[in-house]
DNA sequence: CTGGACTGAAACGGAAGCGAAACAATTTGC
DNA sequence: GCAAATTGTTTCGCTTCCGTTTCAGTCCAG
């Protein structure tokens, strides 16, 4: 019984409606992050934690250097944060912020806005 | 009378679907785009033309070069093709591929077929 | 027909990304 | 206790992108 009620739209309105948002996003002067660092941090709000490096990598199907290229890039930008891993000492816990929290939930709004104003 | 009959959808559902997009494009190997060059992309194959440097550098609020350097890449990617405006030498003419149609449509439908995967 | 306006591209120095390989730190297995 | 395995990071050479500025080609008004 997967799928029902799920959410129902035609290519041509999924595909304006991610132009529409990313639009938005691009025009507000939001951080312009790859579609790589976008997945990643995603990952990181929507997926149970803990997140390591190597679960990052292994979910993306990336190498590690990239997960920790992105962290060092969103970690700039206070989108998330690193913490060793205190029982064992080889992870670095990756965990979320309060401005990361702030640009996701916004960024779900905004898609929630512009699918709302998408014609039929 | 916006809004009629409009996509409806809770942001949690929306970051959900967003997320599951980009790690199907990632894992899939897709070409990493930014923001903004995916911005540009879906710009030409959307609106109705004729697109120039100038006009998407305005609808994206961001300067020529940046438009330049995206047609560079996307260009090499044979995702969209150049040619010089005959009847005003000045302008250049952006205009679509039939790889770049294949990759657009393509994209629609995994973001309708990840918005059908997701749960109520 | 020529000077100014306009278009897109190129040059510049700097920042950040890539894959592959090597690396230090830590844990595990014998 | 010590070699092997595992973790995340760093390095390497290279590519791409950034904003700003400069440039070459084209158009148009006077």
């Amino acid at each position: 019984m997967l799928g029902a009620m799920s959410i129902s739209m035609r290519p041509s309105q999924a595909l304006r409606l991610w132009q529409q948002v990313l639009l938005s996003q691009v025009r507000g002067g939001a951080p312009d992050l790859t579609m790589r660092q976008t997945a990643i941090l995603l990952t990181i709000y929507l997926d149970p934690p803990p997140h390591t490096v190597r679960g990052l990598a292994a979910r993306l199907n990336v190498t590690k250097p990239v997960i920790t290229r992105a962290l060092d890039t969103m970690g700039a930008l206070k989108l998330v944060s690193r913490h060793r891993d205190e029982l064992d000492k080889r992870n670095v816990l990756i965990r979320r912020t309060v401005e990361g929290a702030l640009f996701v939930e916004r960024f779900g709004d905004a898609i929630v806005a512009r699918a709302h104003e998408l014609p039929i």
